[in-house]
DNA sequence: ACCTGAACACCGTTCAAGT
DNA sequence: ACCTGAACACCGTTCAAGT
């Protein structure tokens, strides 16, 4: 990649990942780019879709996620490892307002690099699941594909009342009471 | 009103009921005026937003539910009439593509015709949270407002997923095992 | 090889003119 | 009193021209 490509790559994850923080998902690509001191096709070139984009500047808070994840794994109760992981997922999906919409609605749609980007969540996410199942802690029925849903739409929920801190808290608690074995 | 503004209502109520089962809740209202024979301005006349002809339309369905509520406040298991009305909920948001989004926007927003829309809902809700509280049968630290953000948040995520048509009952089967009191 | 930004498409919303 | 639809605004996306 050409010198020039390359610095306009950086600053386009820069000035996207500071749009997304201030003004959600959805913020203007237009601005995006604006900001970054591309022209709108340039930032089309590097990222073809709104989830190319996600996707890549979402990459550095995933590494971290994983790395709590690897963390979690060796905590001596399995069951308060998952909890804290949830809530840790939830907390994230809170940084970016319209984040936990736009993972919703790409997790049906395999092809989409925003649904790929939480394929390793996922698989960190088994891992801690199976632990706290073999303990006995949580019950055997419980899929990670249905609890991440979950823990997902009460991102969602909670985004949608800021006004409420502890909503996704109480959320996730009266859920939790289900998980026990 | 005059007797043609009142057709022109009734029409764009029944055009707007279509393509919103069609199309979702977020389909052009240019195309519900044109389907109604009536020009754009005349829609936003008797419908200044959006939530305004939502609610209009989901009066009807409204009322439907609220009888279905006023049955189950008369069954013998509160548990299982509580559970009941939950699921016609999560059924009556999959109707409608996109609504479950428009009613979690609009709930925080008390100006909104739509939040006060689901205000019968959440009062019919409470009655028959209620009585399975007073059975014993629910925890006594649940409120009504937490269930119905749950199970609207449970309505988005099985939306996004339509090729698993069970997911909605998993996910409501693993909060409410967090009910029992 | 990459960048630019004008141009096009689409939809929401308003408002001056018409009936 | 109500209706119409052109006009404007906004944003996403493409692509011919430029470097």
């Amino acid at each position: 990649m050409r010198a020039d490509a390359r610095r306009n790559h950086e600053r386009l994850l820069i000035e996207a990942r500071a749009a997304f923080a201030e003004q959600g998902a959805d913020a203007p690509l237009e601005e995006v780019a604006r900001r970054a001191g591309v022209g709108i096709g340039t930032l089309y070139r590097h990222f073809p879709t709104r989830a190319d984009l996600l996707n890549a500047v979402f990459q550095e808070e995933l590494a971290e996620l994983l790395h709590r994840s690897r963390e979690l794994a060796e905590a001596d109760a399995p069951c308060s490892a998952l909890v804290e992981w949830l809530r840790a997922l939830i907390a994230h999906a809170g940084e970016y307002r319209g984040l936990a919409h736009a993972l919703m609605s790409a997790s049906h749609d395999r092809s989409s690099a925003l649904a790929r980007c939480s394929d390793p969540l996922r698989a960190a996410g088994e891992r801690l699941l199976g632990r706290a199942q073999e303990a006995g802690q949580v019950r055997a029925d419980v899929s990670i594909g249905d609890l991440m849903q979950l823990t997902n739409a009460i991102a969602l929920a909670a985004e949608q009342c800021p006004e409420d801190a502890l909503l996704a808290d109480r959320l996730l608690s009266l859920t939790l009471r289900g998980l026990k074995g």
